[in-house]
DNA sequence: CACTGAACCTGCTGG
DNA sequence: TCCAGCAGGTTCAGT
């Protein structure tokens, strides 16, 4: 099965091997109920959202249904986690332009358009998956496909290192790596969720730091879903 | 005499004939003593540093050689007095940006762009002079000029303030002009040094405080050299 | 005092 | 990795 080969790609690439069966049982009961996957919106892109603007317009509609910013606003937005069909989670930065009245996803758009090969006329989607606990994602279908699939490379073509979204307040193994070079010290103690706060957003309560890693590819949760 | 031209000029426009007296001595022996210039460095400029971003990017390892922020840093930066050939003073916001990992000039360079005629492909430099104390001093030099010529109006032709560089913790007239409008009453005991650090900057150990003056054209000295 | 534009500040991307 | 360039928001001075 495809699952078990991602599983295998992830034990070949990283020795905490524990999370990612952990990811994987997630992702397995995510199948069995398939019915607990829903979607959000879907938008057509525009050449401005795959062009130099390296940024993604929420339609107002969609963004104050399912990304309302009134609790958090005034600020510089926030960081969103969300997670594609290989279990990739990407990361965006979520905020409001007052100049041009619009939600937008700006950091880590750039990205996401380059590795899914995105262009005007593709459609980009959000759902809400019901797993064990809520999961947000993102998909996209190419202009012309008849289903909503993810081709974007796995991590068989490109390596990456995934973040576990169903344990709370644990570093990924990336982190810790990073930790390790810098101090050279092995820090394995999770973090206490000293800085987290609490938001209802796409109508579940969520903890979220608001700036917690600046990069946006690799791991770290933000949002735990 | 340019020099006796110029302190006229200076005598003319202020008051306080003894600061001017002073400083002008001090570039007395300044020109006696040529051997005491030392260029730091130069940096063609690019159009964005003379353009909108108002802004100039101080190369990095000349920054950290000669600015280095280690003492200081994490916070808005620092003020930086640096004084022209005709002896005005320029003050700069000089800080490290974290997002695009550069050290940049920002609040009143543009002012500096202006006043020069500075364009692309001009020359901006910085020397530590030794007087009888240490001067940082900013020059420049446009487009094809032979030497490194400083081609700003004098203060014959565009009214300045100039503050003692020599005096420690002395503000200048201009300063406690400003304190008697806003108060009404003339204050003129010199300032307690109660706020100001040390840091060792250009190989100099410097007097500065974080925040002093938001107005740059005009004179009080952050930097005590 | 409200409006406006310039200057300033911060963050991000790509080469 | 550095840094040129771009963009948006905030502050402030002039009207």
């Amino acid at each position: 099965m495809a699952q078990h080969h991602r599983l295998q790609a992830w034990d070949w690439e990283s020795p905490m091997s524990f999370q990612y069966q952990y990811q994987y049982q997630h992702l397995y009961q995510g199948e069995q109920g398939e019915a607990c996957k829903e979607l959000m919106f879907e938008k057509p892109l525009t050449p401005s959202d795959v062009g130099k603007l390296n940024r993604l317009v929420i339609p107002k509609q969609h963004a104050e249904r399912y990304f309302p910013l009134d609790g958090v606003s005034g600020e510089k937005g926030l960081l969103l986690s969300l997670e594609d069909d290989s279990g990739k989670i990407w990361q965006f930065r979520y905020s409001y332009w007052t100049s041009s009245q619009s939600y937008v996803l700006t950091k880590g758009w750039s990205r996401f358009v380059k590795e899914k090969r995105l262009d005007a006329g593709d459609v980009v989607l959000f759902e809400r998956r019901r797993v064990d606990g809520d999961r947000l994602y993102i998909g996209c279908r190419h202009r012309g496909d008849p289903a909503a699939t993810n081709t974007a490379a796995g991590p068989w073509n490109t390596p990456y290192y995934a973040s576990s979204v169903s344990v709370q307040h644990q570093y990924s193994s990336l982190h810790a790596e990073e930790q390790r070079d810098e101090t050279g010290v092995h820090k394995s103690e999770t973090v206490a969720p000293s800085n987290s706060k609490r938001l209802r957003l796409f109508g579940v309560n969520l903890d979220y730091w608001p700036e917690p890693e600046p990069e946006p590819v690799q791991a770290s949760t933000s949002w735990l879903i």
